[in-house]
DNA sequence: GTCTATAACACGATAGAC
DNA sequence: GTCTATCGTGTTATAGAC
């Protein structure tokens, strides 16, 4: 009642510019970034074609934005799992299957999208898989920081391996996690038979399967020496 | 010298074909399936545009043609690899590490391109992070006789696993095979840094750290109630 | 802020000469 | 088997009415 008019453009200003990057998200994954078409997204977000030129400048402005959108709150509560287990902990070593706990469930928990699908979790590996200097820039920022300090904690609490051989059973980690979500999405499950079928694994169950899946790798013997450091 | 016209012409005609092939899996690899252009091959190839039309009906064709080329030998040298496990087994148990070591030093050792690059391996993750009724087709084809092996194995040397977790598990490996030697790729590399730097790793070495990796993880204590069978 | 109409361009595919 | 030229289609992006 109270509401004046331009506190209802505002809101609807901010309600088609949210429909606009929710929408993309679904149809980026679903068809791939290349792929998919402006139209399809507007015709989606219930928006008129020329809306993303509007809201966002061009499709490459979309494509930053929903990326941004849809892995800063994934990474955040990875660096807020891991900061309680420093505080936690002191100066002390982590467990390492707490590390990898704070590494798997903020991926496997907030990767879930508004249809109960993996989008976000099939748009990393989509650009993952298809390297381009723009996305590459957005991943970088977004998981660098991310990366430096999990191999941080995982050095502290694996003394025994060298930072190398900790990186790269950090990033089989990394894969392990990706893959498994991506193929557990009902959208990549509908399609002709890849790998085996999953069903019924609720999500506390993925985590569970993941962590100890991880954490009984890192715990093989090292095989690369260990730098001094 | 003794050469007729016409199996010049046969042996111009492969050569062009096996051109086609190889320029399309680099550039599908590199710019994607749906990004990649059929001047952009043809150019690569050092062929007229008209080429691909000509030698395959259309770019889909192509794109069938490239798969099946690049994953046949992968596959089959790891079932060479895993029946002659079986055959020196009988009908007991393989060695773990032997069952994984065989799923992963051919995709390892055969996915590399002439280019010392991973071409092989980043379209694969390509097609797998974004799901098409054609390319999953081609994918169940290809993978779908390996998994059922491997997972048969691997039950018979873990039998206090259930296969659900195995069938899991399994796919944690294929996940941490498949990134990491995508990220190796030094065609990957160039670009802002995704995840850690893995210079100077020779492929032997990979095998090594992939199987001591997943092996460690097959061998964490089941989570999963075994069902009988 | 939302719409229609269209400009400007790139693509796959093909026809037809050589 | 290889080439050039071109057709038809679909794309992003934008100009301008509402």
């Amino acid at each position: 009642m109270a509401i004046s008019e331009s506190t209802i453009a505002a809101g609807k200003e901010a309600d088609t510019r949210e429909r606009l990057i929710k929408a993309a998200l679904r149809v980026f994954a679903n068809r791939g970034i290349a792929s998919a078409t402006l139209r399809e997204i507007t015709e989606e977000a219930g928006a008129n074609v020329a809306a993303v030129n509007y809201y966002f400048r061009s499709k490459e402005e979309l494509t930053r934005t929903v990326l941004e959108t849809c892995l800063r709150p994934i990474n955040e509560s990875r660096l807020r799992h891991l900061d309680e287990l420093v505080a936690r902990h002191g100066e002390g070593a982590i467990p390492l299957d707490d590390i990898i706990e704070a590494l798997v469930r903020p991926m496997v928990m907030n990767s879930i999208d508004e249809y109960g699908g993996r989008s976000t979790v099939r748009l990393i590996l989509q650009v993952r898989a298809l390297p381009q200097p723009m996305t590459n820039t957005i991943l970088a920022n977004q998981f660098d920081r991310i990366h430096r300090t999990f191999i941080e904690a995982l050095s502290k609490a694996l003394p025994d391996l060298g930072r190398a051989e900790i990186g790269l059973r950090y990033d089989f980690a990394r894969g392990a996690i990706m893959q498994i979500l991506g193929d557990l999405d009902p959208a990549a499950r509908d399609l002709p038979d890849l790998g085996i079928k999953h069903s019924g694994l609720d999500n506390e169950s993925i985590v569970r399967l993941l962590v100890a899946f991880i954490s009984a790798g890192f715990t093989a013997p090292g095989l690369l020496p260990v730098r001094a450091g």
